[in-house]
DNA sequence: CCGCTTATATTGTCAGACAATTTCTGCGAA
DNA sequence: TTCGCAGAAATTGTCTGACAATATAAGCGG
């Protein structure tokens, strides 16, 4: 009766990849080739040809036509579209979590706790694990599958920006206060102002990704 | 030199499929097995099944593990959620092509006549067209391709729902009364009016759309 | 009409093949 | 040396055929 269903090959062979990409093993912009996999995995090619599609529609891999798939990396505009629409849907996520998190403010509060020691504690790694718990609670919250699945694609297309970030001490420091102020917005009941801070939190983190050197991204 | 690429085979049946899914002539819920394309269209069973894949991820068909594809059909849940991040992105896309529409405003200024038209004449069908054109020209004028991409998604997940509008005469009124808003609020200017307006208009499709009878909806 | 066993259909995955396309390599010309 | 091109090698796109695992339909007995 369990719903276990022990994951399919592809899911297998999808999982290692995302694993390899996200650690850094692969780098963004790298191609990856079938062979490559269908040897180092032991699978065929039509499976590691299926894993590759969900990854490229999952936005994690870039697909191109008779040119395989590569670790996807944006352009300068390509990533400033995308924060255009997460900003729109961070916000909606922010409309829509609010009075649910404030039915039961505990968990923000210790989040927002946790995210002080590791800023004034300088353990950036953690920061960054937190602040996506941070994002991740308020779209939870918001109790919309299609919202929270679309987040996470877009965001598989920017996972290789976060290093980045994280060495802007400065920056980091600007974006906890704007966490403490959405934490303050809504705690008040301050739905409004909450939507606009985290607008603007979001606004922020382009605006800083946009300062980023050009070889970071690929060409337009 | 050309951008040609002659489609793949794999495209072609994409295209073959999605025909005959936006006509009617596979309903929403309806399974499609591999054999039946892979005999009707001539072509092997790793090309129908990338072409499925393909489908699934753009949101016209759903892929359940070892059941194969259906023709995809929300719940009344789902279909309320995409409403609300289809109204968020909607509400940008307003935001991001007032200024450029307000360039040259004779394209929104020629298609609200022709809605009128199409209003006053009943042709309902023709205001349907007219209605996505509209919408497309703001999606357009955005200028953000991932926006785009993204509200072309949700939109192939609730194609099926349009024919069921189109009987509700009243609320073709209505929905052509707020085209007329946003327009006037668009030429005049008035930017946060328009946004408000363009979420209000979703906000009533969505309400519409939930007073259907509920076997047009899949269970939750 | 219901539930169970069995037969049939369908999906998941593999192996191997070949044409079309892209990428690499080495050589000759500017 | 650098550039460009022809041929070689690699890679993708697609097909065929196969078989195990899973799901669906068909019968059968109660």
């Amino acid at each position: 009766m369990r719903d276990h269903a022990h994951a399919s090959t592809v899911e297998n062979v999808v999982t290692a990849i995302t694993a390899r990409v996200r650690s850094g093993n692969l780098a963004p912009g790298q191609r990856l080739t079938e062979s490559e996999f269908t040897q180092r995995l032991g699978v065929s090619r039509s499976t590691v040809r299926e894993a590759f599609q969900r990854l490229a529609s999952d936005g994690l891999l870039a697909f191109e036509p008779n040119r395989g798939v590569t670790v996807r990396q944006l352009s300068r505009k390509g990533v400033d579209q995308l924060f255009q629409v997460r900003g729109a849907l961070e916000v909606l996520a922010v409309r829509l979590a609010a009075p649910v998190i404030l039915a039961e403010p505990a968990k923000l509060e210790t989040l927002q706790t946790e995210l002080d020691k590791a800023v004034s504690s300088g353990d950036m790694q953690r920061f960054s694990d937190l602040n996506q718990e941070f994002h991740g609670l308020f779209v939870k919250s918001a109790g919309n599958a299609l919202l929270a699945e679309t987040l996470r694609r877009l965001n598989n297309s920017i996972y290789w920006l976060q290093f980045r970030m994280l060495v802007h001490r400065q920056e980091v420091l600007n974006s906890n206060a704007q966490h403490q102020a959405l934490v303050r917005a809504i705690l008040d009941g301050q739905l409004q102002r909450a939507e606009v801070i985290m607008f603007d939190h979001i606004e922020a983190s382009r605006t800083l990704i946009q300062s980023l050197a050009d070889d970071h991204f690929t060409a337009d």
